[in-house]
DNA sequence: AGGAACACGTGACCC
DNA sequence: TGGGTCACGTGTTCC
């Protein structure tokens, strides 16, 4: 765990003033929380914690985070009412991160969004000032899930295809917190990134842990036992600094950009609104689950989306429909042009047969099987050409009534 | 052509006064128009037309009818703007009906739309008064291939699968007016009829002709040459009342329900208005086309329509995946399992060939395909087993080199 | 600019 | 009567 993300060169970058002494901070620290939790103090971490960049500073001391799921606090607003949290620009940002807002901003980070997903909350943040991309922000939810109810059928495994996932660039990383840990989704603890849909701002994200209903909040990918009561507060409060100044300019959230905003003076549609508002999301959901089952998907756009989504049911319809009689067509082509044209001629103590038949039809491998079934052998065998039949010829040892009993056989196999 | 759908007991039923009279009128009418277009004069069509319901007339006559693609009247207005008319309530229903509206009238039609479809307009009517109903449209334009341009991929052939039609109840009749007769839908003329969602009206429609960007329109399916230059004026004016009321209170037009009207004091956000309405309607018939396509739809939800279409592609898929793994048995065990064994022992002037193959590749057809490619003609041909293979031998005539050449023949197409 | 695409709030409709 | 779905007009963003 902890590999870092993020070249390490936060903003603030020449200053070595001090720099030794903040260094052996982190490392004290680093070292406290993990004593804190997994218990042993062996060297190995210590050894680690040499040289850790300010951003990778806030994703270590993030992992030792957790947060209530009431909606005092920007992860857990965004776990329960479900809808993500965007906020860019260094100010609003810190107010997001709160508590850890010391940290961010010695990380120099500009961006951070709050994604309710379907197994907690996924937190991304980035030093670079990222307006909100929804349709980003749709897709990461369509892949780890969203956190709506009541949808557990559908947005099957969107993890069975790759969704060009490319490698990471730098400065980005992204914590998830998430209550509880279990059930389906597995991921790789390695970090992959997702592109946006034509942007080129890359987002590193890892994920580790679980959702349920639970009410109760922890990180850390080592403790399985969910140890509840935890708050953010008394957890980061063994850090430096437990006090914490509350958001700047704190209360321009839900920075919804598109849309109507005003005509608002009413007191119950806000429910409605809801509503709606989930509806859409959900239906989006499945826009981007769609879009990760159908290839060659050729414009981004969403009527393309299913018209491509249509022609490819129709073409795999249709190849099932050939793959199907395909495996009947031995069958059926045997059917249709069986013209075994068999003649017997008994001679004394065997049997003269020739067989004039159609080369697809193979008719030696039949011949031969039939042999073998009736136990015969036969005495010659050849076989030529007649325009596009195959002529064959052979004589058989036959005692008595065999031979009628070998011709119906023959001509039974060779009309399959 | 014609069979009369509707019960033809239209709303005025019992007044028998001058029936007697009315019926020699519509019968005198109805040859004339027969005359006018088709020329014979036969008695069949005369002997037919005993015992004409209103209805009936009315479906008969608009056989005959034409209309300019201009946007004065309504169907020309649907045709050009692309959008649906729907008008319930005699008033206004006869205001669109315009110079029909007489037979209309007589006829007792409440309801009438005209659905701009990829092949021309499509009008409905029916002697109840039927509410608009979007969704109805929608599938009807599904079905029938919406006006819109450049869509002309998608929305591939929704009749390959049903669509639920049911048996067609009374009292609705339905003409199609276009433009022009071509192109790839093709119906039989068979009147059918489709289930509007979870409504119990039903529509009888009938599907006659055919569209393209000509700007006039003539309705008659015998008649394939488009006679243009006519109007619907010359061709009605032929009846018995040339004038018509114009349109009782016949202004509120487009009766768009849903959403908002207000704020609307702009001038030119139609046009973005008027984009949106199509991009929408555009979408939908993709949902519609879809629909048609994913069996096994649990709910008419679009959210569920698109996660059974999700679970229905992956499921094609998984059919696919199977279904081409079995078929590839037989190939993976052709080239798994190919050991040809070729001897080839040249003599003077021939060479003896010994070929060694398991049964199941079918080698003789093979060897005389290889034989044909190269105008060989073999000499003697042998073919006997040895435990599970076929041994095949023969000796061919070869001038030098070309025996090495038939070798390496053989083998590709044994291994193949 | 201007069109295309999208999300949003809102009114309507249906159980 | 409310929750759920839809269509509509609008604001916004990206070519």
């Amino acid at each position: 765990m902890g590999q870092g993300i993020g070249d390490g060169s936060s903003s603030g970058d020449g200053k070595s003033e001090g720099a030794e002494k903040r260094k052996e901070v982190k490392k004290r620290v680093l070292q406290k929380l993990h004593m804190c939790f997994n218990g042993s103090d062996d060297d190995n971490f210590a050894a680690s914690l040499v040289e850790v960049s300010d951003v990778e500073m806030f994703y270590l001391t993030s992992m030792y985070f957790t947060f209530r799921c009431d909606s005092t606090y920007s992860p857990g607003e965004a776990y329960q009412s479900g809808r993500p949290i965007w906020a860019s620009g260094m100010p609003s940002c810190l107010g997001h991160y709160q508590l850890r807002s010391v940290l961010a901003r010695s990380a120099g980070f500009q961006t951070v969004a709050f994604l309710p997903v379907k197994s907690g909350v996924l937190e991304l943040g980035s030093v670079k000032s990222i307006p909100e991309q929804h349709d980003f922000v749709e897709k990461a939810r369509g892949i780890f899930g969203a956190s709506n109810t009541a949808q557990a059928k559908a947005a099957p495994k969107i993890f069975g295809r790759e969704l060009s996932l490319g490698g990471s660039k730098s400065r980005s990383i992204s914590i998830n917190f998430s209550p509880k840990v279990e059930d389906e989704l597995v991921f790789t603890s390695e970090p992959y990134t997702m592109q946006p849909m034509s942007t080129n701002q890359d987002y590193g994200s890892t994920y580790n842990g679980h959702p349920s209903d639970n009410n109760e909040a922890k990180l850390f990918p080592h403790l399985n036992q969910t140890n509840a009561g935890f708050t953010a507060e008394t957890l980061v409060g063994g850090l430096e600094q437990p006090k914490d100044d509350l958001s700047p300019q704190g209360d321009e959230r839900k920075p919804r950009k598109r849309g109507r905003k005003p005509a608002n003076g009413r007191e119950e549609p806000l429910n409605h609104v809801e509503a709606e508002r989930q509806r859409r999301e959900k239906l989006n959901q499945r826009f981007y689950a769609l879009r990760a089952v159908v290839p060659n998907i050729s414009k981004m756009d969403k009527a393309s989306l299913l018209g491509d989504a249509i022609t490819f049911i129709t073409d795999l319809q249709k190849k099932i429909r050939v793959l199907e009689t395909e495996g009947g067509r031995v069958n059926n082509n045997q059917k249709q042009l069986p013209v075994p044209e068999i003649d017997f001629q008994p001679r004394q103590d065997d049997t003269a047969v020739r067989a004039s038949c159609p080369m697809e039809s193979h008719p030696v491998s039949t011949i031969i099987e039939t042999f073998r079934e009736h136990q015969i052998t036969a005495q010659d065998c050849n076989v030529s050409m007649e325009g596009d039949k195959i002529v064959h010829t052979f004589s058989i040892r036959t005692q008595s009534g065999a031979a009628d009993q070998l011709k119906e056989k023959l001509e039974a196999a060779l009309s399959k």
